[in-house]
DNA sequence: AATACGGGGCG
DNA sequence: CGCCCAGTATT
């Protein structure tokens, strides 16, 4: 295509783009165009640092190498390969979107937009993400990188974490893509975010866009972009028992909408203040618990403040030998020989316990 | 429009 | 200790 004048093509990206091709990281799952390969590597990077997320994408695609094998699998095992890496709900969604692929779909991933798009665990981010990288669709992606490099460069002060703020980077964001290239340029578009365009102190002395950038040039570069702010982090307080008798323990399955669901843990009793062992007896839950049985505690584990984005986890573990387990057991609980706990996808807090104890 | 949902890394 | 990370779903 010759263009005796320039038909005004779109300098910032293809900035970004000559940019991409020196700076660019080798990564896996940006030697496929597999869109199942893709979905997986860009639902585990939600939230989640490259450095964090590789070994968990690795290990993922060898068990599941394909949609099929995915639907296919038990959701514990889903959950255990998950384990550690946080936001589970996002492996309840993969395994339940793998089975609809399977099932409406016949097992091959949908390559339009809104049937991408409505797949459970996949916005706005994810379905042009994979409708980009994959199927070389005109959707732009708007991540963390991208609000960064665009409230830098046009100096936007608009919150990003409001409904308002994102649609207005939106909209900016796909009037800057590349409709041709729209796969290379959002690459390019998160990975100078990434690598360049940094949260703190970027090297903006070798930015190749830095004389474009209303930021720099107004000293603002570390204010922006804005955050509308953050929601308070409360406090909860965690009791486990950790019972055990014949080299064997019961463990529960989590229910509900709260943290860590369908992790197993330990029989749970939350207060809502610190307290001490002598209080906890005389719960009430606790009396339904181990009411009807002998019991020694063996061990006392205070663990250190567990802190998560919106709560301060203060837990406590009581490892107690009893005569004989609860009957019945707790909704959703099962014995589990000391051995097999292992096999279970728990959460890093009571991974912590069970390292701590060896 | 707010809030919930994990865990790790970095200054 | 606060902020950020290839966000999404629920309320």
């Amino acid at each position: 295509m010759e263009e005796g004048k320039q038909s005004l093509p779109n300098e910032i990206s293809a900035v970004l783009i000559r940019w991409y091709e020196t700076h660019r990281r080798e990564l896996p799952w940006r030697e496929t165009t597999d869109p199942y390969r893709i979905w997986i590597s860009e639902i585990i990077l939600q939230q989640t640092r490259v450095a964090q997320g590789l070994e968990y994408y690795l290990r993922f695609v060898e068990r599941f190498p394909d949609v099929r094998s995915l639907a296919g699998a038990h959701e514990d095992e889903v959950m255990k390969l998950w384990q550690g890496l946080g936001y589970y709900s996002r492996a309840r969604n993969l395994h339940a979107a793998a089975r609809e692929v399977s099932g409406k779909y016949a097992g091959l991933f949908p390559a339009d937009y809104a049937s991408v798009r409505a797949l459970k665990g996949i916005g706005d981010y994810t379905a042009a993400a994979i409708c980009s990288f994959a199927f070389g669709l005109p959707h732009a992606t708007v991540d963390g990188n991208v609000y960064r490099v665009l409230a830098r460069l046009y100096g936007l002060e608009t919150p990003i974490d409001t409904p308002a703020g994102k649609r207005e980077f939106a909209v900016l964001a796909g009037s800057l893509l590349d409709p041709a290239r729209a796969g290379l340029h959002n690459q390019a578009m998160m990975e100078f975010g990434a690598l360049q365009c940094v949260p703190r102190s970027p090297d903006c002395t070798v930015c190749p866009l830095a004389g474009r950038c209303a930021a720099l040039r107004q000293g603002r570069v570390d204010e922006l972009p804005v955050k509308a702010g953050r929601t308070e982090v409360k406090p909860r307080y965690f009791n486990y028992l950790h019972l055990r008798n014949g080299g064997r323990t019961v463990l529960v399955k989590r229910t509900g909408s709260d943290i860590w669901r369908n992790l197993y843990e330990f029989p749970l009793l939350e207060t809502g203040t610190p307290v001490a062992f002598d209080v906890l007896r005389d719960d009430p839950r606790f009396r339904a618990l181990l009411g009807g049985t002998e019991y020694a505690v063996l061990h006392r584990v205070a663990m250190p403040k567990h802190q998560l984005s919106h709560r301060t986890i203060h837990a406590c573990f009581y490892e107690i030998e009893v005569e004989a387990f609860p009957h019945p057991l707790p909704p959703d609980g099962c014995v589990v020989a000391d051995g097999e706990v292992s096999d279970y996808a728990v959460s890093r807090l009571t991974e912590l316990y069970l390292q701590r104890r060896g």
